[in-house]
DNA sequence: GTCTATAACGGGATAGAC
DNA sequence: GTCTATCCCGTTATAGAC
């Protein structure tokens, strides 16, 4: 042991690190033991197995996260605007670090198949339904079936860039900057608020 | 062999369908071939390796798409608004399976580390540029920087729904139906086009 | 709590008969 | 082109000494 950081919390953010960058299953034990500078049976000891240690890591970022959301929800008063409820649902995720915890959100929020059980369910799905109510009442034209897939539209914009943060710049010339987290929640506001308040037309089968 | 479909599109096509589920590393060779019934060698005589197969099953899917993209957006003429322009991008998409290649372009889409180079650079940044360029005349207020971001928050915004397609009707409670991709199309071009529209403020480092 | 050593298994890839 | 059999490696997980 090198440092007075606890076996366990070395594990932990080797991990997270590690899965963020490149996935849960390309990612071994032997891989996180190595970075972390821990033993390969510390895992088993702490943890059970590569699959809590996965629940743990993912565990130990969204619920923070979860509590400042419904905190800023909270602050904001009865009858926010859109863009106020977006941002308080935005900015405690892009407080975090772009290198490591970022990419690991960006991870679990696009592998439904994987997480919708352990993690939309367990730790997601009710700070979405409050988001949805308040939503509601600042757009109570929009229809229900509309709201949904908004919402979801937004959550695929910001995941895109929990996924490829570290490289949008390499890809846009230096244009993306990921460097100032204020503009960054304010550019996404403004995007998905743009996209909120757009007129929704009924849609049959045509 | 029990069809007629010739061994090579047999593995191409239960690979593809298996990746889009399971992901690229949690699929395994025999996996593959048991689903499309062939042996386990005819993989590696067809395609060299695994990670050939992949590219492969990349390719065949992006390459027509992005042919269509292309068309279509030629053939919208000169000035065409921004509607137009999303829809040319987004339907050659839309119009694939939602059980077998929507699930794997989101995968694609969702790994930049593992396919920026791939996928990215070699299928995807000559189409990006070219929309980019006609937006850019349609959105002429539109600063580069801010173009490209809402150009990322929609690749996302899309990306969600490959990847979430088949379950967003059970976590919506059945509102989110996938199954009219006209409706699909016009709700996502109505949702990005205003938020392209949306207005642009400077940003500073406040 | 931490280590070494190893079990038990599944992975990709290939040799060689047909 | 297609098959069987097998090699060789890396994986998770655990047993047992310290």
């Amino acid at each position: 042991m090198i440092a007075s950081i606890p076996t366990k919390d070395r594990i932990l953010d080797a991990a997270e690190k590690l899965f963020g960058t490149d996935g849960f299953e390309a990612t071994s034990l032997r891989d996180i033991t190595t970075a972390a500078q821990v033993n390969l049976a510390a895992v088993n000891y702490h943890f059970q197995s590569k699959d809590s240690l996965i629940e743990a890591v993912i565990a130990r970022r969204i619920e923070p996260v979860n509590r400042k959301r419904l905190e800023r929800l909270d602050a904001i008063g009865e009858n926010p605007t859109v863009e106020q409820i977006l941002t308080a649902y935005l900015s405690p995720l892009f407080e975090l670090d772009f290198e490591a915890v970022l990419p690991l959100m960006g991870r679990v929020h696009s592998n439904p198949e994987q997480f919708v059980d352990r993690v939309y369910r367990r730790h997601l799905s009710a700070v979405v339904e409050r988001f949805r109510t308040v939503l509601r009442r600042a757009l109570p034209d929009l229809p229900d079936d509309e709201m949904w897939w908004r919402l979801h539209f937004s959550i695929g914009a910001i995941t895109h860039v929990l996924c490829w943060g570290r490289i949008l710049p390499a890809v846009t010339d230096g244009l993306c900057d990921i460097s100032d987290r204020g503009a960054l929640i304010r550019r996404a506001v403004q995007f998905l608020a743009g996209g909120f308040r757009a007129a929704a037309t009924v849609h049959g089968n045509t």
